[in-house]
DNA sequence: CAAATAGTGTCTCTAAGACAATATCAC
DNA sequence: GTGATATTGTCTTAGAGACACTATTTG
């Protein structure tokens, strides 16, 4: 039958993609935190640490190996949704910010079968995870992230919660628009390709976090402008004077008539975003 | 059955999706080109306009509408892979760049069901759509392209070919990391949410034409530094002086010995991407 | 008071934009 | 020669980075 004799609604009603064959889709998200470790002198300010969130997988594959928190797409939600409701569920907190990372779609890539990912950044504030508390049985924790560029140009992804240390080796394979991918060479108990998408995401992160809007997500609503440039500093790994980054960022934030008390120095005022 | 005294093999085999209801999935292609008009004094440089392809659909539903070129993915290939393949089939032409732009899953997106899309800007060449010809009766077309913000926030997209002017309404929903969202308001002859996926796309390709490693795929190989510029002030509506432009520029590219001829004007220089 | 962070002021250098001036071609 | 683009050089200004200096807190 010609198609362009049927009224729409007889095509509609004839239409059938069952035909096709289809992928499972789900979402991975790589949840960023910047944790404060223990302070070893009254005086100092805490350190920062950059770390993500894993769940230990409890059934095949990789079984007892980490995974990014994720999972399939429902007929009613939007990609973006789906990411929001599976980060909120195995987290237990609302993510402030959602970024695209890209589609991860290698047909090998699930021993499972056909199963193509969208992955999303996510920026989760330390003081929304303190709330919720965190339990040291648990299937789902943060690790520690590092990540550096070794000298015969791959790079070492390294994740670490207490005793627990995951290696994975990694090759860069070109950097197009803002989006700089990777292969897998080791993959050291992280599943899946979840550490391809984990370095992309960390990449992107550091791109986005040039800009000072992307900062205050990983913050409570209102900060000192140390606490702020200690995030940027944290994500790119960088050193900045404070007398310059303070007037940098001095357009994007107002300040507030309150003040931290209780630090072994001169009180901060706090700031909010503007 | 409990899962975690199973063999990898034996729960591998055991392991079922199609329980589980999956979209269809498939890519969309907003494929840029800049197209130069035709020279109304001899002396001067053509002006150029930045185009898109579009297809006339000649099936329901948005029967006689235009939409942009895709198809759905196979298991044998990654989505970047599908969108290289489908703009290949359908312009005949190779990209040099693809971009990912995001998905678009709205659930009620596409009529004929649950059907996500990724979607891809990609760069092609005036010399390369030359070679392969076009054919006027022929369904897939290059629109010229304007979007311009009203004053009273919404935006106008308008597609033109020859007499043929499709305009969406369309309204920005918010920028998070460089990827603006639109809401459509009207979709002007456009079909399924397209509109929207180029007005992102168009934004995405204003933020990446800063960078100068971008223009160089709208391009041959060998190219003077004025058709350089005019690539980007084409893509980003403004205007730059070309002296300020070739200092800028001038780390990318490397001289040839080559010199343009026959133009109203004296000889420049092509250059090489470096 | 010692040590740490908070906060201000200023110097230098670089890069972007504006603009002036010269060069070279087709007609 | 005219009118167009090609190409080089320089002036001004805004912004980034470096750094010196003062302020304020807790033990």
């Amino acid at each position: 039958m010609n198609n362009r004799n049927q009224s729409e609604g007889e095509y509609l009603s004839s239409y059938d993609f069952s035909k096709y064959e289809k992928p499972s889709v789900t979402t991975d998200i790589v949840a960023f935190m910047i944790r404060s470790e223990e302070n070893e002198n009254y005086k100092m300010d805490s350190k920062n640490r950059l770390s993500i969130l894993l769940v230990k997988r409890a059934v095949h594959p990789f079984l007892g190996n980490w995974a990014l928190p994720g999972g399939f797409l429902r007929p009613d939600e939007t990609m973006e949704r789906c990411a929001f409701r599976e980060i909120t569920e195995e987290a237990g907190v609302t993510p402030t910010a959602l970024m695209p990372i890209g589609v991860f779609s290698e047909p090998k890539r699930d021993p499972r079968g056909w199963i193509i990912s969208n992955a999303y950044a996510s920026i989760i504030s330390e003081e929304s995870v303190k709330q919720v508390g965190g339990d040291d049985a648990s299937d789902a924790q943060w690790f520690d992230i590092d990540f550096a560029k070794e000298e015969d140009g791959s790079s070492i992804l390294t994740l670490s919660y207490e005793d627990i240390k995951l290696q994975a080796v990694l090759r860069e394979e070109g950097t197009k628009f803002g989006r700089t991918s990777f292969r897998i060479e080791q993959s050291g108990g992280i599943a899946f390709d979840h550490a391809g998408i984990i370095a992309t995401a960390l990449t992107a992160l550091r791109e986005v976090a040039r800009n000072y809007e992307t900062l205050f997500d990983f913050l409570p609503e209102r900060f000192t402008l140390s606490a702020l440039q200690r995030v940027q500093e944290t994500i790119l790994n960088i050193q900045i004077l404070p007398a310059n980054f303070r007037r940098k960022v001095s357009e994007y934030v107002v300040e507030t008539d309150e003040y931290t008390q209780g630090a072994g120095h001169r009180p901060a005022k706090l700031y909010r975003k503007k």
